[in-house]
DNA sequence: TATATATCCTACATGCCCGATAGGCTAAAT
DNA sequence: ATTTAGCCTATCGGGCATGTAGGATATATA
């Protein structure tokens, strides 16, 4: 399950990147516009800040950037930092393994094995996916959909 | 993140799968080798039955066997008996469908996009997993691989 | 029929974490 | 100096996952 952190995040970052680079946005802005609680929505975007993911302005006229081209942000690195691994058990992680103390021989465990599967499978779409790409799927749907 | 009961259940099936067809298999047996909390692992087991998935006998000699070939059970349908959705949001799922409140247009919402991509590609790896191709994969590693 | 065995079922405890809020601090622009 | 907007820590409430308790029910065996 996708925390609502993570889903804010992408949010906001994919408004960002729709926007005028070097142009912040403030967050006030950015989270009525997605019916985000701004107290949270700050919240958020301090940690994407801190992960260097946003810069800032501060004072009047300030607001969030993307620090860097959203062709090089991706959910996966957005996923992980809000919700952790991306595998449904520790023990499948490729970033984070624990292994499971409950498990003799991992080599000869079935939930391992398929849940790497969904692990990589996982790992393959949202490290796949920058905000630039994705940015430009909405765009190619959204021009074929039907109109409301 | 799979919670221990899907994890659990899926412990107890392969087990299921491994031995006699038509010999039950007690919960404290399955729960002492494979270090489940009995009482625990007895909700589960019963949560199989009632979906269908084993059959019990009760009383001396009794315990719990597959209802139906291991080739049918896929871990798709046990991961969402116990864990709900596979899909990362409630927008994206196929079997369990539900709009978001905050998104007024789900064609335009990358959000829903991406997650739907994640959705799929964990439904084509649980719902094309079974019980006895996951057994069989687990042989397949375990003769290739080191001993301990 | 009596006893032991094993599942059935409901209720409950408990602890953690998500979502959200409060409120003061700091920096920058005018 | 004042206003604006981000920075940061603490806190809170409610829900859910994990696990436990204990009795009811059905079945095999002696």
């Amino acid at each position: 399950m996708l925390s609502k952190k993570a889903k804010y995040a992408i949010k906001a970052l994919l408004a960002l990147a729709d926007h005028e680079r070097d142009e912040p946005m403030r967050i006030a802005d950015l989270a009525r516009e997605h019916q985000i609680p701004p107290k949270f929505l700050e919240l958020i975007l301090l940690g994407l800040k801190n992960n260097g993911i946003l810069q800032s302005r501060k004072g009047r006229g300030g607001g969030y950037l993307l620090a860097r081209d959203p062709a090089h942000i991706y959910l996966g690195q957005i996923v992980r930092m809000f919700d952790g691994p991306l595998a449904p058990v520790p023990c499948a992680s490729q970033t984070a393994y624990v292994p499971c103390a409950d498990c003799r021989n991992e080599a000869v465990c079935g939930v391992h094995l398929a849940m790497k599967e969904v692990r990589d499978a996982t790992a393959k779409v949202l490290d796949g996916t920058s905000l630039a790409s994705l940015r430009h799927k909405v765009e190619l749907v959204s021009s074929t959909a039907l109109p409301l």
